[in-house]
DNA sequence: TATATTGCTGACCGACCGGTTAGTAATTTA
DNA sequence: TAAATTACTAACCGGTCGGTCAGCAATATA
């Protein structure tokens, strides 16, 4: 039926506040999929119902948008994960695996990994934006693992190491996975089975750092 | 002294031999410094000190060209890996330790950390790209490390574990630490110390494979 | 020195994209 | 219902970049 619109669909409608939030929605999704700079306004438009010109009526620009984005999603994400770390009352091993699979399962298997990922990428080519995450994300992120092994190792569940690094080492293999499954595992390749990845590495993990069993400290042993 | 030269300096010379390896090597450096969708041909001409149709002589489009850029760095630096370890004699933890730490010299602290980093940034946007790299880079890698884990499995010298995973989450910190160098390290940004962070990670690592101190199996403490 | 060969140039094409703006039509107001 | 307001559109601009090609000038040849 070519007219069944009597006299209803006008072309466009006013919808003033419904709209930042549906151009949030379609930029994540589109930097999600193509990263930063592959990402085109007319799509993310397009994708929201609405020509580029009305993007630019609620964002200043690409970067702008890019920064809502991440408000509007990791940097809130992050409040929840500090609640969990400061009102655990048990062990530490189990803290730290709790995490673990919780930050998997909130981010890594979403697709809030697909940001995680573009920053990582495209940081060295937007070094504005860089800044921007890693004062807004990295740090606070950097800062509740930190915390998290300080406790383990004032309670004496995990070795003392040094805590900086190891906080960079632990969360490589997480970060590993989502960018493995935003590049390699979106064509044809032979995906990485999450739940056996985050197994194994949180078997080595937890191995390497309790303080019980081991006797060796092997910084010892070198060469 | 505006016009020195008398006669000499011809406006351009013929050097048909010394022109791909000088456009190779100008294409690393490019394809490095800003990644590969935003590598210009022109600029990776210009580095070469030839305009961007001699490129077209010698490399059929962009894509080869990168191709050929893996193939003469990555490809053949990967040769000397497997010598290295199908030679070794020794303990596997030296092994793997040696591994590493001659990995992190002759690939992550040169430029060819690039090249990987590139990858897993940009492979989603590339599947043909991502394809060849997979076969002739990952797989071979991905073999060489699960071979040198079964070794020492084999030996007694490490934990019977999943060796395919244990390959992906093992590599993971030294990637990240290649990632890391050309994305935040880049511009402004504490940069990781690459010493301690291997030190820190091999310390996690080894003590989390070894075979001999730990009694306790971990993966019964699930929860 | 004259002629032939070919490595190399640089202007050009067409598609793309971030950002702008004149104008239009949906809605509100009086 | 007529006028005023403004959310929205669509055409446009300037700049970019992968890829092409007609022609030129640096060599080789004799």
């Amino acid at each position: 039926m070519p007219h069944a619109e009597i006299k209803s669909k006008p072309r466009w409608e006013r919808r003033k506040d419904a709209r930042p939030q549906e151009l949030l929605a379609a930029a994540l999704d589109l930097f999600v999929e193509r990263g930063y700079a592959a990402t085109r306004l007319d799509d993310v438009a397009a994708r929201a119902g609405v020509s580029k010109g009305t993007l630019y009526l609620y964002f200043e620009n690409k970067e702008e948008l890019f920064k809502e984005v991440v408000r509007a999603n990791l940097v809130s994400a992050l409040a929840e994960a500090e609640d969990y770390i400061s009102n655990y009352a048990g062990k530490s091993r189990d803290l730290l695996r709790g995490f673990i699979l919780r930050w998997w399962e909130h981010v890594g298997e979403t697709k809030l990994s697909g940001i995680s990922k573009l920053m990582l990428a495209e940081s060295g080519n937007f070094p504005d934006v860089a800044r921007f995450y890693h004062e807004e994300v990295i740090q606070r992120s950097n800062a509740l693992i930190i915390g998290l092994l300080e406790r383990g190792i004032a309670r004496g569940e995990f070795r003392p190491i040094d805590t900086v690094n190891a906080n960079l080492v632990i969360v490589a293999p997480v970060v590993m996975l989502m960018m493995w499954k935003h590049s390699f595992n979106s064509c044809r390749i032979e995906p990485i089975s999450a739940p056996e990845y985050l197994d194994c590495f949180l078997d080595l993990l937890l191995n390497g750092l309790q303080s019980t069993a081991s006797s060796t400290p092997i910084s010892q042993s070198l060469n």
